[in-house]
DNA sequence: CACTGATCTGACCGATCGGTCAGGTGCTGA
DNA sequence: TCAGCACCTGACCGATCGGTCAGATCAGTG
């Protein structure tokens, strides 16, 4: 029964994140994780503060190549090529951590609202502001919305689709879109 | 304390209207809906036979308009008018019933699994095969499922934005993003 | 050998969940 | 006057949640 190496930290990891794939974070509790990785709870609890920082350290990469992305983005004075930066940005983000962003699987307000999480809604304006050409237009901002949040919301479900053609998919989509900067 | 006229079954509704959609149906409790209300809990399940049934019956008008559409779709012979019906009618729909939309939060996942609710996902899954144009290219089913998701998610957000601009604004995007049938 | 620290367990905690139940209250119609 | 009904309450239920805790196991070390 006991495990011999003590490789469990990443082993709960892996069955974390296959869980709050399936059945989103709030939907997964502990005692399904520990039972996917044949441990108890308690372990869990062992090696992880709580059932938060499981899932801060499942982000953690992505968000940190999304705080790239915003300084990057903040890095450009023409609207035009903030536009360009952001979507690409956005794009290669998406397709590369859909997995990642799969676990939040609509829980994306909820879990926002989390202390670890709240400079990503600030993010996420800036973002939204730069696919929208930082135009003050209704229409505009109703736009990037719907594409921010319909690929946050939908990469995860491509898991089959190879890296390149959802990148190129991703993009046309966002280049035929986008409203072009004045 | 105790309420004169038997209103309560349209107050409990209208309250868990607003604390699903502050909080997520999961994300609110029985408890909640019977204090926003001023009543006990065992008053809310008085009225209705348990927390799923509440929902139901907020989401009925909503579900009634969809299955409609979907008869519509499916009338259409060629993929261009289904396209077009699509677009129009999920666009209306989404405009009309964001409110409604806005109480699944991102649940869409969890909820539709429910029985009540188990025929909705086949209706989307035809409406986004019509929005693709009936195309089984990836990148436009990418595309329609983008578009899906994002309205979907995102029209609940719009609640200050006049019927009409929002129509307008979501129905010139898919008909930029939209791939045109061949 | 004894000791230590990392790893892990089962039992337990308080809180909250959706839901049940017996009974109280007040209006209505016979 | 009183039976009957719609409406509602507080107390309670079993289940589950995230999290705690004392102690068992075991490998390594002196």
């Amino acid at each position: 029964m006991a495990r011999p190496t003590p490789q469990t930290h990443g082993e709960i990891l892996a069955a974390a994140a296959r869980r709050f794939a399936a059945t989103g974070y709030r939907g997964t509790s502990l005692q399904d994780i520990a039972g996917e990785v044949g441990c108890s709870k308690a372990a869990v609890l062992y090696h992880f503060a709580n059932k938060e920082a499981i899932l801060t350290e499942l982000m953690a990469p992505a968000i940190e190549v999304l705080r790239a992305l915003d300084d990057r983005i903040a890095a450009q004075s023409e609207p035009a090529s903030a536009q360009r930066v952001a979507a690409e940005g956005f794009v290669d983000l998406a397709v590369r951590f859909r997995g990642e962003i799969a676990l939040l699987r609509g829980e994306f307000p909820e879990l926002l609202q989390q202390p670890d999480f709240a400079h990503i809604q600030q993010i996420s304006e800036r973002l939204l502001a730069a696919l929208a050409g930082r135009s003050e237009r209704a229409s505009a901002r109703i736009t990037a919305f719907v594409l921010l949040a319909g690929i946050a919301e939908t990469c995860g479900e491509f898991a089959d689709v190879p890296d390149e053609e959802l990148r190129d998919a991703l993009l046309a989509l966002l280049r035929r879109a986008l409203a072009p900067v004045h």
